[in-house]
DNA sequence: TTCTTTGTTCCGGA
DNA sequence: GTCCGGAACAAAGA
């Protein structure tokens, strides 16, 4: 379930971690991912420098040495480990509960300097990681339909308003549709709605110009306070493994089906319907 | 055994 | 060609 908050983080603490370290071996557990990892493509990772991690929307990419990026999409339940030279592991995202039998899901193994090793981990296989010709990147078939990053100026008042003309469908599925803006997913697209006190059927061409302006604003907010506050919640984990992440604290509408609404001055009981073919809680009171 | 979870892709109909 | 909604797909745990 990363969304761009927990990739943005991952992106954070591992180029902290393995900017500039050379990978001196590669160690395939398990290559059959969403797509199959081609063998022959990362092995020429080895004796290459990691050289800078970017992110595109939920996409890390790493840039390698010569010309050479590999993306990475951790799908639902995709993440990394970092092992230090102690043989200390450090997760680099906070989102799961990591159980001890987790080594199980440990499908790439990269070796980098000393005993430092970076584990990508993933239980239900659905991420992937792909090598493709920088000049290429892009244009690939992940980001050549791409909308705006949510965070950057080009997804505005303006844009979104000139997106949504002429489309009847609901503003659940059009802040879902990576093709208007790129890297929400269904966890975020509730709490954005449940802040902005908009119903998640409503349709697009109805919602009124204080309300886009709405929905903008507290996407922005939400999603900037979401990657500060995962930076706080990592430094708990590096220091105690076991302390539970603070994240899910932050949720005020998702997965709260039958629990009280999150508003103070609130007794309503959280919905939950499929909208999109997705969960969607609200609120029949403070959503309109 | 069935249900749920997710982002992405694909397909048929309008 | 475009838009839209629904379904399929991947794997695994409950």
């Amino acid at each position: 379930m990363p969304e761009l908050p927990e990739v943005e983080v991952v992106k954070k603490s591992l180029e902290r971690k393995i900017t500039n370290l050379a990978i001196k071996g590669v160690k395939i557990n398990d290559g059959n991912l969403r797509y199959k990892v081609n063998i022959k493509q990362i092995h020429k990772l080895v004796g290459k420098t990691i050289k800078k991690i970017e992110r595109r929307s939920k996409f890390l990419i790493f840039k390698i040495e010569k010309n050479l990026d590999m993306l990475v999409h951790l799908g639902m339940t995709g993440k990394f480990f970092f092992i230090n030279n102690k043989n200390k592991k450090i997760k680099t995202s906070f989102y799961y509960n990591i159980s001890k039998n987790d080594h199980k899901h440990d499908r790439i193994i990269f070796f980098l300097k000393g005993k430092q090793k970076l584990i990508y981990n993933d239980i239900r296989k659905f991420g992937f990681i792909k090598f493709i010709d920088p000049r290429k990147t892009n244009k690939c078939l992940h980001f050549k339909k791409l909308g705006p990053e949510p965070l950057s100026k080009f997804y505005n008042f303006n844009y979104i308003k000139k997106y949504i003309l002429g489309r009847k469908r609901t503003i659940k599925d059009i802040l879902m549709d990576q093709k208007c803006v790129s890297g929400l997913g269904n966890i975020y697209v509730n709490e954005i709605l449940f802040v902005s006190g908009i119903k998640p059927v409503r349709q697009v061409n109805k919602l009124k110009d204080f309300e886009l302006k709405k929905i903008l604003f507290n996407t922005k907010k939400i999603l900037l306070k979401s990657i500060k506050f995962g930076g706080s919640s990592i430094k708990d984990f590096s220091t105690d493994e076991g302390k539970k992440g603070k994240f899910q604290q932050f949720f005020k509408i998702y997965g709260r089906e039958g629990k009280k609404c999150s508003n103070t001055d609130c007794n309503k009981k959280v919905v939950r319907i499929i909208v999109s073919n997705r969960s969607t809680f609200f609120c029949k009171r403070c959503q309109k």
